[in-house]
RNA sequence: GGUCCUAUGGUGUAGGGGUCUAUCACGCCUGCCUGUCACGCAGGAGAUCGCCGGUUCAAAUCCGGCUAGGACCGCCA
């Protein structure tokens, strides 16, 4: 039997005409000599009739079936009496009188029903994924990822993109993430490392010609899970020539705008809103502000200048900030329990407290509350709150007061649900710092990546003042995640070698680890920039979903590890033995 | 590397020293049922309460360790 349509499919063109259908099972509902069975596809699901009045043979195999059976049926599409209508159904108004039905694969009562909105343990899902993914809303994700992709192809094929793949077996490099090694069978002891992104073979086919590139690239990195980040992710990874910054994120919004119009229907406005890295860090307090809600922060140094409230003085002494957010109807929402727990949670960012006042009709409370009697127009004034708000402060150093409001910021606002689902919001975060400070190796290290071109006016900061510099990169943050992201690149050797050493390398460090781009940059180099976006965190957004897991068909799970295949595994001695490597027991 | 949380039939859960021979729902099995779509009705099976040790007359319950998982900090050019 060859399948007509799918499950799904079936509508009322089909009224009268023989169908077959082939899918699996999802409920059989018994009523003895009259048998209804839901069958699903990918398409969706289809009921059929099986009666004792058409056909008795097929009756008794739908005696047998059982959910998730793989069946193959043919009947005759009808239209149902009025009464038996289900308006909740897609193909509700319709049904297939089956007269002949096969069984493909019989199957065991699988460990959760197949179904949207489970509530069942992760490391389940994983473990069976295969069935995992036959829910309606995985097969949804999935699809609604392979359209992105469909866009962004034909979207870059239009813009005259080349497509373009980069190797997988690559040099290990020594800024960045940690890297997935691989060791070689050819050169004992030598290791090909995982790329985390295809970063350096974008910029060498700028040197080769190709102008515009594009590739969905898989990037590798050997760091710790969260939500929104997978050991192995996919890039929507371009890099052009001879284009300003603007351009490309001009290209880049036209991308967006193009896949928003093709996957969900909507229209987004450009040019996208675009805001100084500056100015994300002093208004949201993060350099990936979800903008769906206000609740920004206000400097309070001002306003609080003549409070004799000592925490505050000495914080703006020591040349610090004291900065506040309102939660607009805040104060019947939070006891001071709950302040205080959050207060709590505010100590891993470094926040030494969290100052609160409830504005009431006749002031402050709370219990601070009595220092700050005499500024209560001024602080009301200067943090925009009212009667009823609660007023957040946290006084320290910049880093500090940015992480600690900006997660409450965000924090509080998906607490009291003050955030619009249905909005997507884009913006450039743009004019990034070109260092930042690293703790851990007390110096300075990219803030965006090594090949990163400084803003013309701050090359001459690389000798004297790194920390000042600003650079030619730019952050694409939708709803407060960071989507993607780009910059101009270095294409002349001379600012390259400025930059290696800004970064404490030596020339021959350099030379050993990157030689062959500063050789490249040697034979006639075009200026050039680009940009990736991250496709799993995009379809994660797109798809209303809250974690990358659930438009990844087969994600890693929080631990690294991947329930469904068991990896990593243990590999044989003789595995080990060609690779010339040994493993050291514990 | 660190902090916090979780683990009870197939699934999700209740139970926080004795009443547990472990609750409920869904699922599963058998029978009945010709208009169901959360089908219904009657009956039934299914759990060494994650593992190891300790406290106790007595542990699913308290304590410690381990394992597995989840969230977060660090990390993520």
């Amino acid at each position: 039997m060859k399948r007509t349509t799918y499950c799904g499919l079936v509508n009322e063109s089909f009224l009268g005409q023989q169908v077959c259908l082939k899918g699996w099972v999802q409920k059989r509902r018994d009523l003895g000599n009259l048998i209804f069975i839901d069958l699903r596809d990918r398409e969706g699901i289809v009921q059929l009739v099986f009666s004792q009045e058409f056909e008795p043979q097929a009756l008794k195999i739908a005696d047998q079936l059982r959910n998730e059976y793989v069946i193959e049926v043919s009947g005759i599409v009808v239209r149902r009496a009025d009464e038996e209508i289900n308006a909740k159904m897609k193909t509700g108004t319709i049904e297939v009188e089956a007269h002949q039905v096969n069984i493909l694969s019989k199957a065991k009562t699988p460990p959760f029903y197949i179904e949207n909105g489970i509530k069942v343990a992760d490391d389940l899902r994983l473990k069976y994924r295969y069935l995992d993914l036959r829910r309606p809303e995985m097969q949804q994700a999935i699809i609604l990822r392979s359209k992105i992709l469909q866009a962004v192809h034909r979207y870059l094929d239009d813009q005259d993109f080349i497509n373009i793949e980069t190797p997988y077996l690559t040099k290990s490099t020594p800024e960045g993430a940690r890297d997935y090694l691989v060791p070689s069978r050819v050169y004992p002891g030598h290791f090909y490392a995982l790329p985390q992104s295809p970063q350096l073979f974008k910029q060498l086919l700028m040197g080769a010609g190709f102008d515009r590139y594009y590739q969905i690239a898989r990037c590798f990195r050997d760091e710790d899970l969260r939500g929104d980040r997978q050991p192995e992710f996919t890039q929507i990874d371009l890099e052009t020539s001879f284009l300003t910054a603007q351009e490309i994120q001009d290209l880049t919004e036209g991308l967006l705008k193009k896949v928003m119009q093709n996957v969900l229907g909507i229209e987004i406005k450009l040019p996208l809103p675009r805001i100084t890295w500056d100015e994300a860090m002093n208004r949201f307090g993060s350099d990936k502000p979800d903008t769906r809600f206000g609740m920004e922060l206000t400097d309070m140094a001002a306003a609080v200048k003549g409070v004799d409230f000592k925490v505050f003085q000495n914080v703006l002494q020591k040349g610090g900030q004291v900065k506040a957010i309102v939660v607009p109807n805040g104060a019947d929402h939070y006891s001071r329990k709950e302040i205080e727990a959050k207060q709590d949670y505010l100590k891993r960012f470094g926040a030494k407290g969290l100052a609160w006042l409830k504005v009431t009709a006749d002031g402050f409370s709370g219990p601070i509350a009595k220092f700050f009697k005499d500024q209560v127009a001024e602080i009301k004034a200067a943090a925009g709150a009212k009667v009823g708000d609660l007023i957040l402060f946290v006084a320290d150093t910049r880093k500090v007061v940015a992480d600690a409001l900006g997660y409450l910021r965000t924090n509080i606002a998906h607490e009291l649900n003050l955030i619009d689902e249905s909005k997507f919001n884009f913006l450039w975060v743009v004019d990034w710092p070109l260092f930042e400070y690293s703790e851990e190796f007390h110096r300075y290290i990219a803030a965006h990546h090594p090949f990163t071109m400084p803003n013309e006016e701050d090359i001459h900061l690389l000798d004297t003042d790194p920390h000042q510099a600003h650079a030619q990169s730019y952050d694409i943050v939708l709803n407060g995640y960071e989507l993607g992201g780009g910059s101009i690149r270095i294409h002349r050797r001379e600012i390259q070698e400025k930059m290696f050493k800004a970064l404490g390398f030596t020339k021959e460090r350099a030379e050993s680890q990157f030689g062959f781009l500063l050789n490249a940059f040697d034979y006639g180099f075009p200026p050039h920039g680009g940009l990736a976006i991250g496709l799993d965190r995009f379809a994660m957004l797109l798809s209303g979903k809250d974690n990358i897991r659930e438009v990844i068909a087969f994600p890693k799970n929080s631990k690294a590890s991947e329930p469904l295949t068991n990896a990593p595994s243990t590999v044989s001695v003789k595995q080990l033995d060609e690779l010339g490597l040994e493993v050291e027991d514990d």
